[in-house]
DNA sequence: CGCATATCTAAACAATCGTTTAGATTTAAT
DNA sequence: ATTAAATCTAAACGATTGTTTAGATATGCG
């Protein structure tokens, strides 16, 4: 066996996660992917694939990361609140600087168009109905069947406006956002 | 004086700003730009300076094509529902080909970072500032003012988020939304 | 008509994009 | 210690980006 790697994969795709987050996906380049995980584009192409491959790694490490407040929302049991508090965890979740950076999921559905890579665009949707998922899980300990699907078909839709809106807003009116989407539910 | 141009500014513009609309930004090229609106590079150059000066005129070209829907809002007497009007012709304002390309503004805000072109910046928060206002004035005719600002403030984050979202969810999930911010406000 | 000047085409510009390759360096196993 | 194989650096790849330039073409005015 001859040389082993001097980085760990996970590290340095958490940093790529990060510079995707903050600038999308175009906007990151490979030498700003190099200079950002500290390693060289060979390497970043020897352990990825591609830039595209770099990228997906990213969104399973988002998805990693935000599984954190999925969790808490998935154990919590005051139905609506429980999605309420998961809207206010998001926004602060998505802040840094005190600068929201709006999620990454969404930013990149925000970003891509019809010809995007399916890989991609699965992984998009995918995340989406698992959120929706969860919040008609949490509705239903509380409401039927039928209610519990429009509703959360109501708020996801308004979890992804306020996540582009995280980004535009300032936090009053991100506030007032929240509190109006929940007031008569 | 010699030879005249044998194009016409707003016709080209009209269909530039349909490419940046359909494509975002970035993804729009000169090469696009010049196949799209029918005319060489030279020319494009000659008339708005560079790609940043077609898509600030491009932008020009969308308010006046919004100002429609605008101007139909600002008429209307009947507060919450004149808004909620705008909400739905937004939708199919904004649908080609029963698939929803967005707001040309929103898609913009959605891209750009904070190192974008300060013009750019400027026309996409005086264009949110001028809806909201018009949203102030229209529920003023039945608030006071206080609740008027606030349901302004709300009704504009909404509206970013329809803007968003249209590019992704169903028509039924859209309705969905709409109805719901509009129940009980 | 003929001159002057703006518009046109088309090629070239430097810079950057994502990706690949060649060669030096390092290390685990023999 | 030698060898084999994988990682590293760094340069180059062709394609495309936004932008500029040179030269041909067309047209309004004296």
């Amino acid at each position: 066996m001859p040389r082993t790697k001097n980085y760990n994969e996970n590290e340095v795709i958490e940093k790529a996660m990060n510079l995707f987050w903050k600038n999308g996906y175009e906007t990151t380049s490979m030498q700003m992917l190099e200079k950002e995980m500290g390693i060289n584009k060979f390497s970043i192409y020897a352990s990825f694939g591609n830039k595209n491959g770099v990228f997906l790694e990213s969104i399973k490490c988002y998805k990693l990361k935000l599984n954190t407040l999925i969790s808490k929302l998935e154990a919590s049991t005051n139905g609506l609140n429980g999605i309420k508090t998961y809207f206010y965890d998001f926004l602060t979740f998505s802040k840094e600087n005190n600068c929201s950076k709006g999620c990454l999921i969404t930013n990149t559905a925000n970003e891509i168009g019809d010809d995007a890579d399916q890989q991609i665009k699965n992984a998009l949707s995918s995340f989406t109905n698992t959120v929706r998922e969860v919040f008609v899980n949490v509705l239903k300990k509380e409401n039927h069947n039928t209610v519990a699907e429009q509703q959360a078909d109501y708020l996801i839709v308004a979890m992804f406006g306020l996540s582009s809106a995280s980004r535009v807003f300032n936090a009053s009116q991100l506030n007032n956002y929240i509190e109006n989407i929940f007031k008569n539910l």
